[in-house]
DNA sequence: GCAAAAGTGTTAACTGTACACCCATGT
DNA sequence: ACATGGGTGTACAGTTAACACTTTTGC
């Protein structure tokens, strides 16, 4: 209608990087960041991302500002999780800013520089732009995810013990979960492969644990909550 | 790091507007499109949408471009689905574009151009661009939250009888639905709430059908899948 | 009365929670 | 022996699918 130019964004990926981390005792959900040494929102936390270039992807983009700080082989899952417009969410410039989600596992521990930090969502210290509700949005889809999918693959470590995952699960979600429940629900939806191996009790005793793995290394819907299912679909 | 200026990318907004439709006969799931006068894709289908202006959000975007086409208030629901970026999504010119789920009541029968249609998402006609995989998006989003939501009542008239309904949710979700548990699962979530009217039998008789309402007129997580919730919670 | 459509009752399968109890190990 | 933590058995409640059966209407 108008005659004048269509404009145009500048366009940023974003990283919303889950792991479990047991740095000091307990474990607890962190989500990695950077402390920013200049204006705007000096001092606060910003996720790590960067600007889209011209002839790549907003995932390819995510992937090749993460790979910059941190391994990404060790990411064991990836997906977009929204895309930010507000026109002030960058008081610099107009920018466009799509989110991603990443998960971690929790053996994994990629040196960072010393700007760099892992914070724990429960207490967010101030974040820079909208950064804050795009941690929100990704703790909220993985906890979904979490769920009624095998997700929780992508924060274990390749081996560990009902413990173990017990303490990962609690952690990830929020509240405390039983051991014994969670076994039997991810071993009736397949998710738990016995390896056969046992890990020795500490100084205080206690009956050997099995050790497990998760079925599968990629992202699969074990619980579909359908209900309203087709007729005569089990399942 | 390089001394290149960021690169700058027209933003569009693709709506992919659901409606349930009954014009012939047996109700079908359809979706809004236009078929394109012009290359690129001259004769395919596109979705309703465009590129964003300076001072807006994306969402206010396709809720301006959509309102241009059809009366904005019959949309019952609208939420963001996912942003794609292939740099040769749009063979003319980079692009990169969001895509909004929109819902229509069955009742709305908002009158269109000669060159817009609804397309049946069962049997789509060629599409334009990459809107196909949009509409598949959008359709797999729909279904999966007619499960676990009450988002069927942006799909529904104000008033409907349980067969209506049954017949609505057919459509909507590709395979038959049994009236009668689909009547006892809403109930027990508190979607339903009878108005006391009652539809009077056609030609062929039968019973009188209730005239029912849904609850909510918002988006509301009905049936939480939560398994491994938090101790001593109930549902 | 009979066909048609709506609505109710009942059963069976499955899932997840809670909790009691048994097992294997270190000291 | 006993404390400690891992692992199993079992009972219960909640949900949904399937289908037989009853109710209310038009003809």
């Amino acid at each position: 209608m108008s005659s004048e130019a269509v404009p145009r964004f500048r366009h940023e990926a974003l990283g919303v990087i889950l792991q479990v981390r047991g740095d000091a005792g307990e474990p607890r959900l962190c989500v990695l960041a950077w402390q920013r040494p200049r204006d705007p929102f000096a001092g606060l936390w910003a996720l790590p991302g960067g600007p889209v270039e011209r002839g790549e992807t907003i995932e390819q983009c995510i992937r090749r500002e993460v790979e910059t700080r941190l391994d990404l082989a060790a990411m064991a899952h990836m997906e977009q999780l929204r895309t930010y417009s507000r026109p002030d969410r960058d008081p610099m410039q107009r920018t466009i800013g799509t989110a991603y989600l990443g998960l971690v596992p929790a053996d994994v521990d990629a040196p960072l520089p010393e700007t760099a930090g892992w914070l724990p969502v429960g207490r967010l210290p101030g974040m820079a732009f909208d950064h804050a509700e795009m941690v929100g949005d990704g703790v909220a889809r993985m906890r979904a995810k979490l769920s009624y999918t095998n997700l929780a693959f992508a924060l274990a470590p390749a081996r560990f013990t009902m413990a173990t995952l017990r303490d990962l699960y609690s952690a990830a979600l929020g509240y405390e979960v039983e051991a014994t429940n969670l076994q039997r629900v991810l071993t009736r939806r397949g998710q738990l492969t016995p390896t056969g191996e046992r890990h020795p009790s500490g100084r205080s005793g206690g009956r050997p644990a099995a050790v497990f793995r998760f079925a599968a290394r990629s992202l699969e819907i074990t619980d579909p909550f359908a209900t309203l299912r087709p007729h005569g679909d089990p399942s």
